[in-house]
RNA sequence: GGCCCAGUGGCUCAGCUGGUUAGAGCGCCGCCCUGUCACGGCGGAGGUCGAGAGUUCGAAUCUCUUCUGGGUCGCCA
């Protein structure tokens, strides 16, 4: 039976109650965590968000109708209750921020009666995501997740505030935009005034930034909401939130500084982390040569080593022929791991071919100097013992080496670096390294479309120097663009913009498209730009992702209220889901079903 | 789309190479208990082992298919 709360007033949140209020009346509501009914007194944990207040139901210091309830009292039920703040008769609770003092109640009501919830609603759940995500509105109830999600919310506060004093302006873009098929799969929203036409939900407000500094509202920032319809990560959803911004008047540094000073702010503020300025920065070539990846994790070294020229004129073939193809030799030296077991070896080469490799070469150096190696038949004891030298193996280390196309090198390489670290347990999540990856490609080829695309998008400008391989090798031409990475998570990524016509125009062709296409897709912008557009550029951050290693967990789903599954589904709403034909007609849609393999 | 992992009472798991009544801890229900806080004591309920097919005298266990969830490669300007 579920009782008013009227003429009730909560005073106070449960861990709000401090020890100097002993002596007052409070009342306090909230969620039973656990009644413990010791017959003739019943000990009742008090739940909010803030934590847990003790409650004390004595039979004569209530009345015998409450305290009768109170022994019924199961785990989630909502209740209000006033007492008066003692100071805890028995032991104190360590474990609790209130742990010295309890609530002598004197009335209790039961504002909800609750069924028995399906998991634990307790910290650290070791119940299955599928269970928890059915049952969101009780997962959020658990501590760690109310933790994170505050967090969230502080460093959104944070966010807006840092920014208000560096003179940015919160701006709203629309949700509802027009689709534009570069880079990843829009959401499609179907009109109903215009039959057959959709708006894209925004993959970034991209565009409408570059608008806005048009328009001289100089500097924007928004945490906007966006939308990409591809296949879903640990650090990936497709509905996902960025801190979005864009300034104008500016070149790379003036990016990099306000966000700089942004970073040691907020990590500051909520972390008590201290990070120091400037920030390292890398070009993406260094990145890719010393960690094989472009958003590298800096908290270990096991870097790469090329040793192309080592092994040019050795009698491995699978080297040399690499080497041939324009690929290149390189290795990574794993310190300390000479002894792993063949098994664990073949598991790293399987874990190598997952990434494209044909194979993983090694080195297995014994502690007492003794080789081990899948390829040493191939090679003379000098190939080896230079080979060896080049990558500064010692006794006890553990070599792996792979050859092939640059590209599929860097990451083999660089995945097998991290699982490395993974498994020697190098990755220590209190421990926060920045890295700026500076001059990324401008261009990248796309074996798909057989075309040069833009790495980042159409609109970011090219370094000055390289202008001219525009022409002759796009592939080669460096961007302004940069991207904030943190212990191997790209948090972040911005460019320059090119806000010169010309160059758009000699980039839209490198792109392969026409003056038409360019025009059709982003013709507004384009339109834009000739009625005076100030040079400008900026930088957007993945929310979720920041948010996830800030509050040191493994998946964006803990940080995230109402996530989806791995097939972008939601397992509470049951969305997406089908519509009645109803809406379906008044859209002009119908639906082909896909053809499904006839049963036999 | 590919590959890998998992699915056994409400939750988390054990169940080895197939063997007859499928176990444990927690939770749940009932009774008892005036200082508990991982409360305690006594008693109890609860599982067609994700689903389907196959192999076998016999399947939670082996095989195939399928569903669900997770991780990952492709993909993600």
């Amino acid at each position: 039976m579920a009782e008013s709360m009227k003429g009730l007033h909560r005073s106070c949140r449960c861990a709000e109650v401090t020890t100097d209020m002993t002596g007052r009346e409070l009342t306090l509501m909230g969620w039973v965590q656990k009644a413990r009914d010791k017959g003739g007194i019943v000990f009742v944990d008090l739940r909010d968000r803030t934590g847990i207040m003790q409650l004390i139901f004595e039979n004569g210091s209530v009345s015998q109708e409450d305290f009768e309830k109170a022994g019924k009292l199961r785990s989630e039920f909502v209740i209000a209750v006033t007492g008066v703040v003692e100071k805890r008769g028995g032991a104190v609770n360590p474990n609790l921020a209130t742990g010295e003092i309890e609530l002598r109640v004197h009335s209790l009501r039961i504002l909800s009666e609750a069924d028995v919830p399906p998991f634990p609603v307790e910290e650290n759940s070791k119940t299955k995501d599928e269970i928890r995500l059915k049952h969101r509105y009780l997962d959020l109830r658990r501590p760690d997740l109310q933790r994170n999600l505050m967090l969230r919310s502080r460093i959104a506060m944070l966010t807006r505030e840092f920014f208000a004093k560096e003179g940015f302006l919160e701006i709203e873009t629309p949700m509802l935009g027009k689709s534009t098929p570069e880079g990843a799969r829009d959401y499609l929203v179907p009109s109903r005034v215009h039959p057959g036409c959709f708006y894209g939900l925004p993959q970034s407000p991209q565009l409408y930034k570059q608008l806005l500094m048009c328009s001289g509202y100089d500097r924007y920032i928004q945490i906007a909401r966006c939308f990409r319809d591809e296949d879903l990560r640990a650090d990936r959803q497709p509905e996902f939130t960025q801190i979005d911004m864009e300034l104008s008047f500016v070149d790379v540094d003036d990016v990099i500084d306000v966000n700089e000073r942004y970073l040691a702010f907020l990590f500051k503020e909520v972390l008590g982390v201290e990070v120091s300025l400037p920030i390292q920065r890398i070009t993406w070539q260094e990145a890719m040569d010393r960690f094989g990846s472009d958003k590298p994790d800096m908290r270990f070294g096991m870097e790469l080593c090329d040793v192309s020229e080592v092994v040019k004129n050795c009698g491995f073939g699978v080297f040399t022929g690499a080497l041939e193809n324009g690929g290149s030799v390189r290795g990574i030296n794993v310190k300390g791991q000479g002894a792993m077991p063949r098994k664990k070896i073949d598991k790293l080469v399987e874990f190598a071919k997952g990434y494209g490799a044909k194979g993983l070469a090694y080195i297995a150096i014994g502690e007492d100097g003794t080789v081990k190696s899948s390829f040493a038949k191939f090679m003379t004891e000098e190939e080896m013992q230079a080979l060896i030298s080049a990558m500064q193996g010692e006794n006890g280390d553990l070599l792996l080496f792979a050859a092939d196309k640059k590209k599929l090198v860097y990451d083999v390489l660089g995945a097998l670096r991290l699982e490395m670290a993974k498994q020697l347990d190098l990755l220590d999540k209190d421990e926060y390294r920045f890295v700026w990856v500076t001059e990324f490609p401008l261009l990248e080829w796309s074996e798909e479309e057989n075309r040069y695309t833009a790495m980042h998008h159409p609109f970011t400008m090219l370094m000055e120097e390289d202008i001219d391989l525009l022409d002759t090798d796009p592939g080669k031409v460096r961007a302004k663009a940069y991207d904030i990475v943190l212990n191997g998570n790209e948090i972040g990524g911005g460019s320059v913009r090119i806000h010169q016509d010309d160059i758009q125009e000699r980039m839209f062709e490198a792109l392969g498209f026409t003056k038409e296409a360019a025009h059709e897709q982003f013709g507004f912008l384009l339109d834009a730009f000739r009625y005076g557009v100030p040079p400008h550029a900026g930088l957007a951050y993945g929310l979720d992702r920041l948010v996830m290693l800030m509050a040191k967990v493994d998946s964006i789903r803990d940080v995230i209220a109402f996530p989806k599954v791995k097939d972008a589904s939601c397992l509470m709403t049951k969305s997406p889901s089908r519509v009645d034909d109803a809406q379906l007609a008044e859209l002009c849609l119908s639906i082909k079903e896909p053809e499904k393999p006839v049963e036999e």
